[in-house]
DNA sequence: ATAATAAGTTAGTACGTACTAACTTTAATT
DNA sequence: AATTAAAGTTAGTACGTACTAACTTATTAT
């Protein structure tokens, strides 16, 4: 299955956008890429025509098993790519995604397998995404967010997401990645900010904010 | 200047059968890209558009300014990539050609540079071709090939083809590799065979192989 | 110099992937 | 239930990049 670099972009997002339970909708998709609507509609026919897809219409977009299996193993490359390019080559982590999101498509399976190898066939990402396996076997747990926190809990950061270098730094100045603890000391009501403790620290974040950011358990 | 792949892919064989001396042909073009001729003919309008190259009708193409800027990045960019994948991630050197032909169009040039630190700011790559600065400067010296050498003739072999995997395995297998030592103890007439001696041992190479092969001196 | 061959170009077609504009379906509101 | 808004689709267009077929120009051989 030769696919297009677009092609294979529509499947991760559809992938990602699954992941929230629902079938990926035409508008989401297009928002994830950046393009109109109607050039969704199109390219899911297509797709479909070629069984990586099942489009309900005027319902959304779900993965087959193929198309399902090409999604993953373009979160293993991205994820393995940006793992290599921290490790080996000294980016930051807040500046990986980009350049990650292009070599995805061009790398060869054999070039992702060898820096996978020397990496130690690392299980996580950077930002605390895991990382498929050549076969496709990844963990995907539905992780909480800081804003499922309730006041007064506290949480381990896994995982955070890995789209905008702006936050990624924001929050790496806030001492928020994957390993550090926090408590949730006060939230206001209507998305209002919510008020964490890292380590010492006491500081407020934004609702909108808290939502990229997994924790393992937000009950504890 | 963003160009898509297919207009990068043109702009470097241009530059690789311009040093040929003569402008670069349409057939040539589309033997090396293995595309049809009316295909070069279409592009070539569209490069001469952008100001990558200037078409004489009838005759062929030759790069502007900007378009060798453009073609020497990518050289620099593939043999870097050759590099990084021989030196870092053990590939062969007669398997790293297709994978790089594919990351160079994807590399962000701080990529380059930094696996270009990572490797110390070789000078050539694997295979003995000189890697352009970021500026873009490179030893365009024009080598002989073993098929310029004299019958008694000694030369150091600098650089060959990365083509093609099997012949490049060859090469190696004959001990034929940048740095060894050939002399050249027969020639047949008519294009027939080269009997060098490499090392110890005396062989006969094919004058197709031969010219693919570059030495330093064919006349020391 | 003419004819034959090779090289190159143009015209017309197809496909992938985007767009906008107009229309249809679904969901939400009253 | 009817209206409106939001979401989705279709139709028509454009551009990049390939193709084949037919034609033109340049080169070579006689």
């Amino acid at each position: 299955m030769n696919l297009t670099r677009q092609a294979e972009d529509y499947l991760k997002v559809i992938y990602e956008i699954e992941q929230g339970g629902a079938p990926a909708a035409t508008t989401s998709i297009a928002e994830e890429l950046n393009i109109a609507a109607a050039s969704v509609s199109g390219m899911l026919q297509r797709l479909a025509r070629l069984g990586l897809v099942k489009v309900e219409r005027y319902r959304g977009a779900r993965l087959t098993a193929p198309g399902r299996a090409v999604a993953l193993q373009l979160l293993r490359r991205h994820r393995i790519i940006e793992s290599f390019l921290v490790t080996k080559l000294g980016y930051g982590w807040d500046d990986v995604h980009e350049e990650a999101e292009r070599l995805e498509h061009a790398a060869s399976s054999e070039l992702i397998d060898r820096m996978a190898d020397a990496l130690g066939n690392p299980t996580e990402d950077p930002h605390g995404a895991p990382i498929p396996t050549a076969a496709g076997r990844v963990d995907e747990r539905r992780l909480s967010s800081i804003a499922d926190m309730k006041t007064g809990s506290r949480a381990r950061v896994v995982r955070m997401s890995d789209r905008d270098p702006e936050f990624l730094r924001y929050l790496k100045k806030r001492g928020i990645v994957p390993g550090a603890n926090v408590r949730v000391t006060a939230r206001e009501p209507f998305e209002g900010p919510i008020t964490l403790t890292v380590g010492r620290v006491r500081q407020a974040i934004g609702a909108a904010a808290a939502a990229l950011v997994y924790v393992d358990d937000a009950r504890a």
